[in-house]
DNA sequence: CAATAGCCCTGGTGGC
DNA sequence: TGCCACCAGGGCTATT
């Protein structure tokens, strides 16, 4: 499932193949996925205009047109993003495709089509509220230590479910939120107030940590997930205990532990994780 | 504010 | 081998 790193890697595999290119049509196989506006007017918003640039944001990913329109995707579990240059899918799931100018295709493939496509006009951010509403990311200047200990202070939950809340931190996920509370060797189901200054400090190191990991490595392919030249990640090589249920932990040879938490699989070394 | 359930959706998997 | 219930889970909504 793609997350803040592979994302990342998504957009940086395709910017500078996008960027100047112009979109010459668009075939639309699935029109459900896009949830705004409509299909007509999402045509006409897109087709005859350039490629300025390609962004990320958490895990939306957004291109800029000539015009300031924007193309937002979020990939959701299963969308994959890629650039062809033969100009012929071979993805079984696609189900939105972008012909470019030069002959290449901007293919958006996804099986459980889950995903959402929008188009907005300048300033239209506002209309898709994950996007407007979403927290500072990890690694950037607006997430800091005092950030999140003013947070966690006010915070009820638990601390898992406050890590996949995208209003306070941008980008995690499933993978990267176990992940991070293992390398901070911090329980899933503790209460957010309940976390002391050491364990803030921590954790906040560890969500970084592992979020640069993940990007050094391509982000992590499970199954579905591809960059934007087909690629597969290799942070699954790195990863503590997502996936590792009845593993040895790699500190303690405690086995891995998977619970629910919050609705979500959740993967955690008993030993470790106080 | 927090928890929970339901919804969307398809392919892979485990059990029998 | 075939069938089927179940699971994967991001984000949103409705309800308690």
């Amino acid at each position: 499932m793609p997350e803040l790193p592979e994302v990342e890697i998504i957009k940086r595999s395709l910017v500078d193949k996008l960027k100047t290119r112009q979109i010459i049509n668009t075939k639309i196989d699935l029109p459900r996925l896009i949830k705004w506006p409509n299909l007509t007017k999402f045509q006409s918003m897109v087709v005859g205009r350039s490629i300025i640039d390609m962004t990320r944001h958490g895990k939306y990913l957004l291109i800029t047109l000539d015009n300031g329109n924007l193309i937002v995707f979020h990939l959701r579990m299963t969308g994959r993003l890629r650039y062809i240059n033969s100009g012929v899918s071979d993805d079984p799931y696609t189900r939105i495709v972008f012909q470019l100018d030069n002959g290449a295709i901007l293919v958006y493939a996804d099986t459980r089509t889950l995903g959402t496509v929008y188009a907005l006009l300048p300033g239209e951010t506002w209309r898709i509220s994950g996007l407007s509403t979403m927290g500072p990311e990890p690694l950037s200047a607006e997430f800091t230590i005092a950030y999140l200990t003013n947070l966690l202070a006010k915070s009820r939950g638990k601390i898992k479910s406050f890590l996949l809340n995208q209003k306070y931190i941008g980008g995690l996920g499933n993978i990267y939120a176990d992940e991070c509370l293992a390398l901070a060797k911090i329980y899933p189901e503790r209460i957010g107030v309940s976390l002391t200054t050491e364990d803030i400090t921590s954790l906040y190191g560890a969500i970084n940590q592992v979020i640069a990991d993940g990007i050094r490595d391509g982000g992590t392919t499970f199954r579905d997930y591809r960059d934007g030249n087909g690629e597969k990640g290799h942070h699954q090589d790195h990863l503590l205990v997502y996936g590792r249920k009845g593993k040895p932990c790699y500190t303690c040879n405690t086995l891995i532990q998977k619970i629910e938490v919050g609705g979500r699989g959740t993967h955690f070394c008993p030993q470790c994780q106080k």
